[in-house]
DNA sequence: CGATAACCTGTCTAACCTGTCTAATACTTA
DNA sequence: TAAGTATTAGACAGGTTAGACAGGTTATCG
């Protein structure tokens, strides 16, 4: 989990950092110190709840380091449906976007973690999504799986272009699952480990 | 994301600070306060917007930090290109989005002054696009002008849905020059007044 | 038109929070 | 490891607050 100095904390909410440090004196805002020079370190969690506290707005950036959420770009429905039931069972934050408006808005909205996304759409230039997605910085560290029933040559571009996988339709649910987990770095609640519990 | 004290405030509409403080704790103003002693901070859109409902002019600091920068949406390359040509040549910046994704994707990286919206476009519903400018905090302030060959209905209608204005085409230029000098409340360099110079 | 009332704005006060500046030094990065 | 950047505490100057009061503007009515 990320911490916050003083400075960064000052700057996120618009006032001098010497202001903040004085809030943590005051026991308004929590904070711990580090040894050497006695630092403070904000959690951001502590200082969400400190804003939300005082009624203050809360930046952009920090809403982004909580999200989790897979955005799946597929322009036919019932595809976009099977990935949603899918991912939403092993406890995933899905959002499907079903045309090209939607796909550049909620990219941009949710700062998703991963984008599953379909080369082929009438409407919309695959690659012209996945080569924005690298272009801008926002969206740095997103994720992007690529999923389509052509030719391996063009899956090849694909990862020339800056996926960070592709998978050869048909594949498997649990084809899908091991990718996404692999891609966000996190164990995914299977059925089956469900059901231990 | 910057935000005023109340004496800034007061400084830009040139009114004393106390009475910067009775409109906000009457609530004409949206503003938040720091824990210490309760100082007001007004953000910069809160601040904007509070001047526009009042019909106060905007001082030149506060529009330099907002972009002025003029969006078209329109999927007809060589009417997308005409707008830019008359935008361009008054002085404004102007960025144009063929498609769906480009439509969304530069709304929310540029976050226009204005945006100059078809309707009437095979891929993307032109409504669609006005609801969500509408509905997205961060695109609060947005000045939407709708221009169409549609009927009178459709126009009202976009009225309704939160535009702006509306321009029937066929049009003049100056017309459209008109009604962008008057959304964007900034006078522009027509080729009359830069002869005069 | 003129008078009254209602209300908003500007001024003043004391208290105290916030921003700025400094030198020393720990932390971060190449 | 070394250079560069960021953070700290203290002191001081400046800004902001709430309350009370006076001056000015607008609205209503005779």
């Amino acid at each position: 989990m990320k911490t916050l100095t003083t400075g960064e904390a000052a700057a996120l909410c618009g006032v001098n950092f010497r202001t903040v440090i004085r809030w943590i004196e005051k026991g308004l805002l929590v904070a711990h110190r580090l040894p050497g020079r006695g630092d403070h370190r904000i959690q951001v969690d502590d200082f969400i709840h400190f804003l939300e506290e005082n009624k203050i707005p809360i930046p952009e950036p920090l809403l982004e380091t909580s999200r989790q959420t897979v955005l799946v770009i597929d322009d036919e429905p019932e595809v976009a449906r099977a990935y949603f039931r899918t991912l939403k069972r092993v406890g995933l934050e899905v959002v499907i976007a079903n045309d090209g408006f939607n796909a550049g808005v909620k990219l941009l909205t949710l700062k998703p973690a991963l984008v599953i996304l379909d080369l082929k759409m009438p409407n919309v230039d695959g690659f012209q999504v996945l080569q924005f997605i690298r272009s801008e910085s926002a969206l740095k560290g997103v994720k992007v799986l690529v999923a389509s029933g052509q030719s391996h040559e063009v899956l090849a571009q694909a990862l020339e272009a800056g996926a960070n996988a592709v998978l050869a339709k048909p594949f498997t649910n649990q084809a899908l699952l091991d990718e996404v987990s692999r891609l966000m770095r996190i164990k995914l609640v299977t059925s089956a480990t469900a059901l231990e519990e």
